[in-house]
DNA sequence: GGCGTTTATGTAATCGATTACACAATCGTT
DNA sequence: AACGATTGTGTAATCGATTACATAAACGCC
């Protein structure tokens, strides 16, 4: 009944009222089925009775943990990682962990500060969904490294296991959406040059155009930076195109990018898909009612995080066992309103 | 130079190589003048050195706090929040808490799983972004409770320091742009029922509209919930009015349902802003990016979760100091294309 | 019935940092 | 010079849960 000074229930009290050793208790918690079912039942109801609830800090000290989980986005207010995020969450509070969100990109973060983050008495383990981060970090294995996984993106050549979807394989499916529908003067507006989704997508559209035999001049690869504003500057490079000279479909590495492309266009009296087919990348929420609905290739980012999350605990609980099972990302084309079938004209 | 088994240095480590006890460590950094200038350097020298992290679980345990804040939002899937969120992040890193996100409404949550998260030996505080949770929890008086603020949403009458913007002044500005550009036939898209935005909202509506002598039928009150869909559905509403009945402007009480209502209106050829101008409220990502450009009311979603985290923090390190002082958040119409003059027909 | 095994539980050391208390050295004042 | 106040530092108890080790009881088998 009287709990100590801080007021709240400690492994003793319930010990003391279940008629037990607080070793009982611990285990009846830890480990079930190492106590008997009669004392399991007295602990569990005098966990009831008196409202305990376990001490993190003491059990985390105790066991050398820390129960928090490091996320590294780029960018935290982007839906398209907050989705992730969310399945991350999802799993992490299940299993008791808490989460610490860093954004990479902003505000940027040196070598220095990224050590600090890393910091294993801080953290269990990390998810990272940047590729981009500094590679002499990966390098280093002279110390203690938390448990790390990546999801979506990933470090080309690194070991660490890697949550994402086949970006080759939904650039294909993107770009022979456009084949099929009769397009041959295809363009690609790209994502940033450094970036491992950017050129798994570009070479999955390459990919696709090869196989049908179709070609795409320099000018019809345009650079941008998944932002939308990139895809701003995109739509004003194919106005700067001689109207027989340019591309009758465009394949975007990104919704944003199709978003601000078809903004732009729309502001200079294209129309799309009457003048130019578009499909962009990611299905994030707007697509579906962007006006016109965007054709995309959808990937299950939810379930992209929660395995990322599943498979960095699984390794946080024991660093030696069996990584788990690689798993495959089902990608879906969703045909909307942006592309239609090439007419000549 | 040699560490313990685990392999991290620890106090005592540091402690041995600068000579001093480990009480003086401690000292020399939760109060760095309590030590003589020499020593503190010797110490800090050696933390250097060794690389020494301070172990959060063995400071929580001895303090008797747990480092990390609950952040309580209805739906991380949503890029609203996730900027605010951000805000938070910025401000609990920099102070050294983890953050336990959990969502509210999705999936959704019971009184039960409430209270674990608000259990106090696993947070030190709470943000809640979320106004509609339950009150018989806030009544109970009787135990522990973490610190908490709001931000954004509140609860009415609620003691709780709340971070927020003016909503009813927001909707007075948006609705006196309206008012402005001629028109006199103005509806509103309101949000969910129960929230307290959608009331404030609808507030600052009324009054403006009163103000210049002007009424709303009720056809004209939509009822939405803040998603997309709901605006799609608006649309419905709107289109289903004999013409000569229709409003000439609606003020959608956020972005995404002015977003579905442009959506839906556009697939059934009514055009926006020639046929019908629509304010938002938000200024979301997309705003300045639709088709078109949509005119809303900004806020400064960021600086909000700043504010939040900072109070918060204080609260946690001292329950009984003064709270902060309250903050005004700018706001600010955006005036872009979805909104034109009124021009008799 | 006796002995090895299994099962259930208790005792007490331990994780690493903090801090109450004690003590010594230095300072300031008259 | 003597005494109280101040400053700087060390010793050791403490936060609460976990777990190695010990022990006792119950079981199984010949």
């Amino acid at each position: 009944m009287k709990a100590n000074k801080g007021n709240l229930p400690r492994i003793q009290d319930v010990a003391k009222m279940a008629n037990v050793s607080t070793a009982t208790v611990s285990r009846a918690l830890s480990f079930p089925d190492r106590v008997s079912e009669k004392t399991r039942d007295a602990v569990l109801q005098a966990i009831e009775k008196s409202g305990y609830t376990i001490n993190q800090s003491a059990r985390n000290l105790r066991r050398g943990g820390t129960g928090t989980i490091l996320v590294l986005l780029p960018n935290l207010a982007n839906s398209f990682f907050s989705r992730v995020l969310k399945g991350i969450e999802i799993i992490a509070s299940k299993e008791g962990f808490s989460i610490l969100i860093a954004d990479s990109q902003f505000p940027p973060i040196d070598e220095t500060a990224f050590g600090n983050l890393f910091n294993i008495s801080r953290i269990d383990g990390a998810i990272i969904l940047d590729g981009n981060i500094p590679k002499t970090f990966f390098d280093r294995q002279n110390d203690r490294k938390p448990a790390m996984v990546f999801a979506c993106e990933w470090i080309p050549g690194s070991k660490t296991a890697a949550f994402h979807i086949d970006n080759i394989a939904g650039a294909m499916m993107a770009t022979d959406h456009l084949v099929a529908l009769g397009h041959r003067k295809i363009g690609h507006v790209a994502g940033p040059q450094n970036n491992v989704l950017s050129r798994d997508r570009l070479t999955g559209f390459l990919q696709s155009l090869q196989k049908h035999g179709l070609n795409c001049p320099t000018d019809w690869k345009i650079q941008g930076d998944f932002t939308i504003e990139s895809g701003v500057l995109a739509a004003r490079h194919w106005l700067s195109l001689t109207p027989e000279k340019r591309p009758t479909a465009l394949f975007c590495a990104s919704d944003e990018m199709a978003f601000g492309l078809i903004s732009e266009l729309n502001q200079n009296d294209i129309k799309v898909p009457q003048h130019l087919s578009i499909v962009g990348f990611d299905d994030v929420e707007f697509a579906a009612h962007s006006i016109p609905a965007l054709s995309t290739i959808h990937q299950p980012r939810r379930r992209i995080g929660e395995a990322a999350a599943r498979a960095l605990i699984h390794k946080i609980r024991d660093a030696n066992a069996a990584p788990l099972p690689a798993m495959e990302f089902e990608l879906e084309l969703i045909s909307r309103a942006s592309t239609a079938p090439f007419i000549k004209s």
